[in-house]
DNA sequence: GAATTTCCTATTAAAACAGTAGGGTTAATA
DNA sequence: TATTAACCCTACTGTTTTAATAGGAAATTC
């Protein structure tokens, strides 16, 4: 299951692509639109400026803005920032490998061979769809 | 992440079908071959009884056989079964839908839209391969 | 310097996960 | 009939994750 986090993070994202001016938007008026209590979306937003595709500022007049055009932002990136590995097991990781504990070898490990097609599909889709194919 | 319920079953149902003859396994020993706590495997086996690939047989001689030919077993209901729906959010979900509480409408959500293709590229992952495909 | 708004650190309440423990029932075999 | 092994149920436990909440520091504007 897709946790909140993400949830309200791709929402948060949703929201302040979808602006005309590309001017800060306050957290608060982000939480009031989209529903979201103010201080998880806090935390979020300050997780989701770590990719660098968020820009904020403090003070009067200040808010949280886009800093590259929503078509430059990979879900990729966004996922894996928000949500963690977008693999279902370590084994099969691109970004965050560990090697399994119980499993002797990986080359005939079912789990591995299913998970490695599942982890495939979903990079598919990540690498292929930016914040502006999410626009409505 | 995928949890050890679907790990340990996946491995369970691959022993089984790696069998050469296709009589009884108790489930002492797909837990020792396989490094998997037998009374949490017992509960597993249970689950996946109701799918109705698996048989088995009590008293001595007794254990767990496939029923159908691994060929036959798609990972679409082994999954649905072990982990629960394959859809990240309940308002994509095929076989478990139910309406997101704080989304006004479906249509215009970034997060619906980004999770029905994530849905349907995982759905196409488990639709086509079965048992047969992760023996080694 | 007062108000605003982000930034940062803790803490918490509830739920899920991964078992563990135990016991009793049923069915098949030898 | 004794043994074996699945079946089925309850309940408890420890750990981790999730989804917040609380409080204050730092920066910016007017």
């Amino acid at each position: 299951m897709l946790s909140k986090k993400t949830k309200y993070g791709l929402k948060a994202l949703t929201f302040l692509a979808k602006q005309d001016k590309k001017e800060p938007i306050p957290i608060a008026d982000i939480a009031a639109q989209e529903n979201i209590s103010q201080k998880f979306l806090e935390s979020i937003l300050l997780t989701l400026r770590r990719t660098g595709y968020l820009g904020s500022k403090k003070g009067k007049g200040g808010g949280y803005y886009l800093i590259k055009d929503p078509s430059e932002i990979p879900m990729t990136t966004v996922m894996r920032v928000l949500e963690g590995p977008i693999a279902m097991v370590s084994c099969v990781s691109l970004n965050f490998y560990e090697q399994c504990e119980d499993c002797p070898d990986e080359q005939s490990c079912s789990v591995h061979k299913l998970m490695l097609k599942v982890r495939d599909s979903a990079l598919e889709v990540y690498r292929n769809t930016t914040l502006a194919d999410l626009l409505p």
